[in-house]
RNA sequence: GCCGCUAUCGUCUAGGGGACUAGGACGCCGCCCUCUCACGGCGGAAACCGGGGUUCGAAUCCCCGUAGCGGUACCA
């Protein structure tokens, strides 16, 4: 079994494309040859900067165990002329100057449903013959088998009149000489399918067996395009999300599990991984689950793991500490600094927190902790709780009176880790300095 | 227009004639936990597109409609 993965050249890969090349590289962990072959027949525009592109973005989703990538324009061009003439030759396709405004009007003469049928002259561009009568049919392994009857078919333009090929007939001629026994790739193909059958059929070869994946859609039902957001891996990781949980997401993407588990790591799922129970119906990406799914990953990560990782992804040092008493409260990689960022570069600024827990309460509040934790010592997370608990008992109001002023202070906003695991993060000098400012500037703030 | 694919909670899905009072997950709502935000726990609302068949029996099989999507390029 040999499976291949062929994206466009343009760049960015999309999460649909990185779906389907999941769903290969699951093939490939079975025991299948994967191949990875950029398609370009327009013109060359597999720049090394947008082949870099696709190739990066696997190796971040872990899926670059495929066999030594190749580009089919630049390395195919004489076999493809080769195949050209023979078909010429045996009288399977001919030159043909006729274009859309020929095709239309013999549409007006024949039917709409008719495909078109043009005649043989000495230049022009190169169309496949396809026969009047018969049926070509696509057998697909998640939709069984597609009929497309002849009558229908248009003679395909498989090369232009500057003899460069078209994708149908490069990618059947590409998939034939790789040895390919198994195509997946996304329903958008499966229209054109007959087409590449019918090059290999006039070539006398058989034709592998498909499997075409259902389309992804954005929120709105429409294809997921950039307009939806993160569209693309580069953007998921951007965005600060997992390899290990983009990869999760997109396989249960269109793949119903017999069981009801929904967070099933890569490694879980190549034994369980069937293309018979792929579904049919296209499915809309939910970034929403994506990021519940990717807080399960970030959890279940160890702290000296997730904090290399955001290390990387924040380009900061030093960041364990913080990473520990953080980590429950995260969805993305990108949620760690709006979160914690003020352990490292100070409060941040919340007027409308400071106007609501800096008031006089507040402040007579801040003072007596102030007092409290002058007095801890050692400076452990017990003493520090148990100092800060004494200032609740002796004022005699809830907890969140106290705590929320000190947060105030230390964060400069309403929201942060623990307050325990924070003062003693940030260290009782640092802690007492930031209460100290606070108390200033709201003294020196002007009276409304 | 023509050709084709698809159709279960808002979303991803389980379901392959009786086990369906249609199950799970995200999201949503309520309660609990609680120093904020989260996490976690418990509970709840929420679906078989419509119409005909076949059958003792249909979410499941067939047909017709409808809707969504894709293809229809000298794009990939």
């Amino acid at each position: 079994m040999r499976v291949r993965f062929a994206p466009s050249p343009t760049g960015a890969l999309h999460v649909g494309g990185a779906r389907t090349a999941l769903y290969n590289w699951l093939l490939a962990q079975q025991g299948a040859t994967f191949v990875l072959r950029i398609e370009d027949t327009d013109r060359e525009r597999s720049t090394p900067e947008n082949v870099e592109q696709i190739l990066d973005a696997l190796e971040w989703l872990g899926l670059d165990d495929y066999e030594k990538p190749w580009i089919s324009q630049i390395s195919r061009r004489e076999r493809h002329q080769e195949v050209l003439r023979q078909l010429i030759d045996g009288g399977h396709a001919y030159r043909s100057t006729a274009a859309k405004p020929e095709v239309d009007a013999y549409k007006a003469r024949h039917g709409r449903e008719r495909g078109f049928r043009g005649e043989a002259e000495a230049e022009g561009a190169v169309r496949l013959r396809v026969p009047d009568d018969g049926e070509t049919v696509v057998r697909d392994i998640i939709r069984g088998e597609t009929t497309f009857a002849h009558v229908h078919l248009d003679d395909p333009v498989i090369a232009r009149a500057d003899g460069s090929v078209l994708y149908n007939f490069a990618v059947a001629v590409d998939d034939l000489d790789a040895g390919i026994t198994h195509v997946v790739r996304g329903e958008d193909h499966l229209s054109n399918t007959p087409k590449q059958l019918l090059v290999l059929e006039a070539l006398g070869e058989p034709g592998p067996l498909y499997a075409h994946l259902p389309l992804l859609h954005g929120p709105d039902g429409k294809k997921l395009s950039k307009r939806h957001g993160a569209a693309s891996v580069q953007e998921l990781r951007d965005a600060g999300f997992l390899p290990e949980a983009v990869c999760n997401y997109l396989v249960l993407l269109g793949f119903g599990m017999y069981d009801d588990e929904t967070i099933v790591p890569i490694d879980a799922l190549i034994n369980r991984f069937d293309l018979t129970h792929v579904s049919k119906n296209p499915a809309q990406f939910d970034e929403r689950k994506l990021r519940w799914m990717n807080g399960r990953y970030v959890r279940d990560l160890s702290v000296e793991d997730l904090t290399a990782r955001l290390e990387t992804f924040t380009g900061r040092t030093g960041l364990r500490a913080a990473v520990e008493i953080s980590r429950e409260k995260m969805q993305t990689l990108a949620d760690f600094w709006p979160l914690a960022g003020f352990i490292f570069d100070g409060p941040a600024d919340d007027p409308a927190a400071r106007e609501k827990w800096l008031d006089d309460d507040g402040r007579a509040v801040l003072r007596d902790v102030h007092a409290a934790l002058d007095a801890v010592d050692p400076f452990t997370q017990d003493a520090v709780q148990a100092a800060l608990e004494g200032v609740v008992a002796a004022r005699e109001v809830k907890p969140k009176q106290i705590f929320q002023p000190v947060r105030v202070a230390l964060a400069g906003r309403a929201i942060s880790p623990g307050i325990f695991e924070t003062v003693v993060v940030l260290g009782r000098e640092e802690t007492l300095r930031r209460i100290d400012r606070a108390l200033q500037s709201v003294a020196k703030a002007p009276a409304p």
